[in-house]
DNA sequence: CGCCGTATCTTCGATTTCGAAGGAAGATGG
DNA sequence: CCATCTTCCTTCGAAATCGAAGATACGGCG
């Protein structure tokens, strides 16, 4: 399973190929080669071949896939009071998911544990007989440190500041892990529905803001906080000092929380992001002038950004995200104050990978290390 | 020249390699295999052997560079008033470089046709005979869609939009052809001085505010206009409009051009961004405080990008970048407001590769197309 | 239907690449 | 000064890879 067997495998799980001419074309390798080793990874029970593809003018190709008995990645999605766990297959197909209470401020310890028994549960329960487990990943909705995995510096984490998660998740699973940001996630995820997309921003509107960035292809992690941009300065009129020890961050205008606590000052109460997304489907005045005014405070952040990177697209997720006049507050900064240039092919849009995209991006990177 | 063959050369060719057992680690080919080819490149007069490297603790490797006698590239810099030429060799040593008056509002046609003219100049002078030319490029003071190599709605270069620049210097010389944003190839230049540096920004503080990124050792191009900064909004007390048409932009502020109209309505007369730095190191306090205030806005925007690109270095180029308090305000207001985790390695300095590197980095990216 | 063009996949000899072993040249350390 | 270690480079048989030619399968067209 390694080196350029891994290759072709890659490819097959990634959805980049499907035939062995595709793999070809792909690999740079000969046809010849290709059809060689897929042979061999056929014999060895990694690949299936699985009926005809459409023609293009000639014979038909012969679909390859990844077997399902090839393996299983087991991943979660850490938020602040619950977690999303599921099975993948080893070409990213969800097996199971499925959303369990959890509340990070038990401390990392207890909820790392409880992730691993989540695992197990998953695994007794849907994972097929004789299939192994060959990686395990979770999404923190904080910073990582790609090299060590470890937290740093989580504003919203008490207690994980330089907890070594992927070690400790590592002691129960003695397989590849991955830990990562949860909107470098969602960004890994997205990207597999965008394929055409060489730069692709993510922004994960929740209680927290995040954002997550592929460069051709790859995410770019920078040294660990790559994607940041909760704690931008942003104009305002008032005055208000973040939890960062700045004053005027996004993060204080614009998050999730940051609504959420404007909202119950004014008597009306709400305890999850989706309950401002109801009042603004409500025609509730105070959530929407609120959640426009964030997307605006957003979208003009993403205006410095999209100058400078040019992205093909932006995904909006995060469970803010279905509030309508976010993303159009958002568009409406982004398509006024940025260049021609850039906005004239940018996407910006909902998500389309859905819910689970920081589940189907873990699953995505922890293929990396798992064919390697 | 194509393929693997060409591989080594690159690796040689970019300084990242000395040797046959470097090309092996680099490459991942085996060593055998570099031996042979070498060989072959060393029988077609491409690679010379150049005595003896120092010892790691073994046999001294025999030092490989490229042939003088390789070929030669062509490479110029545009600036509003004034061009800088030179030859560089295939390895990216300048053999020559000077600097000629020309003025871009001559229009495209006679500029370019002038470069074609002067690179001519430059290889009867200096051209070591029988020594092939093997691509010519230049840098434009605008934004440059790098598919077609034409010019794309540039602020400061009436006359210029959409003009074909490539086509036209093709025209001259049936060769590789390069046309490409200043401040990227100024990127370009200064990653082969920065070669840890993972991800890399440079800021060309010149008559223009400009920016390129490397991401990977790649240029970062987006969509053509990557690496826009001078666009966006400031946070003033005044209000400005700028030509592109919205209000307090940050070209409109910091820019040297900027800077000079301000120093000219005040009657102190200015006439280059250089005569703005001499009126700094001469102390006079209007100048000073200009630079400064420049310096804290241009910095203010880094503040993003830097949380967003996580760079392990910013460098500051350009004509006004010798002045002290620009870059000292730029480091103030990046270290002030950035996550710590972005700042904690984070390099602010001035040029490495010092006047020439857009020259330097045009003889980079040549490359690439050469021994492609 | 049979022929042609196209695309996919396989066969097989020629070529390239690998990698283990060994020679060459220098550093290190008694 | 000599044994030993390290690194660099080459040699040569084994193994992987290539690529041209052919076999297979499909769509379209007269």
């Amino acid at each position: 399973m390694r080196g350029a067997q891994g290759d072709l495998l890659r490819l097959v799980a990634a959805g980049h190929a499907e035939s062995r001419a595709e793999l070809a074309r792909l690999s740079g390798l000969a046809a010849s080669s290709v059809s060689l080793r897929v042979e061999e990874l056929i014999g060895s029970g990694l690949l299936v071949e699985e009926g005809a593809g459409t023609s293009r003018g000639g014979r038909r190709p012969r679909r390859l896939r990844l077997s399902p008995s090839a393996g299983l990645l087991a991943v979660a999605d850490l938020g602040a009071h619950h977690a999303r766990l599921g099975l993948l297959d080893l070409s990213g197909t969800p097996l199971v998911v499925e959303e369990r209470p959890c509340d990070i401020a038990d401390g990392p310890e207890a909820t790392i544990d409880g992730m691993a028994a989540a695992f197990e549960d998953l695994l007794s329960a849907h994972g097929p007989p004789g299939v192994p487990l060959r990686g395990v990943g979770t999404g923190i909705p904080g910073p990582v440190d790609p090299a060590t995995g470890r937290v740093v510096a989580p504003s919203r984490m008490p207690g994980w500041n330089n907890f070594p998660v992927a070690e400790r998740l590592g002691a129960h699973f003695d397989l590849p892990v991955l830990v990562e940001n949860d909107a470098n996630l969602m960004a890994a995820g997205e990207a597999r529905s965008w394929p055409k997309c060489e730069t692709l921003m993510v922004l994960k509107a929740g209680s927290g803001i995040g954002c997550g960035v592929m460069v051709n292809g790859a995410l770019h992690r920078g040294r660990g906080a790559a994607g940041d941009i909760s704690h931008v300065r942003v104009r305002s009129d008032s005055s208000v000092t973040c939890s960062c020890g700045h004053d005027d961050c996004l993060e204080a205008y614009a998050s999730g929380a940051a609504l959420m606590s404007v909202l119950n000052e004014q008597g009306i109460p709400v305890r999850r992001p989706a309950d401002v997304v109801a009042l603004v489907e409500d025609g509730v005045p105070e959530a929407t002038a609120l959640v426009r005014n964030a997307g605006r405070l957003i979208g003009e952040v993403l205006t410095v950004l999209v100058n400078f990177i040019n992205p093909d697209a932006i995904v909006v997720g995060g469970s803010l995200s279905p509030a309508e006049p976010l993303i159009a507050s958002i568009r409406a900064a982004v398509y006024e104050r940025c260049l021609p240039l850039a906005t004239r092919d940018l996407e910006i849009s909902t998500s389309r990978s859905g819910p689970d995209a920081a589940l189907l991006g873990a699953g995505s990177l922890l293929l990396d290390a798992v064919l390697a």
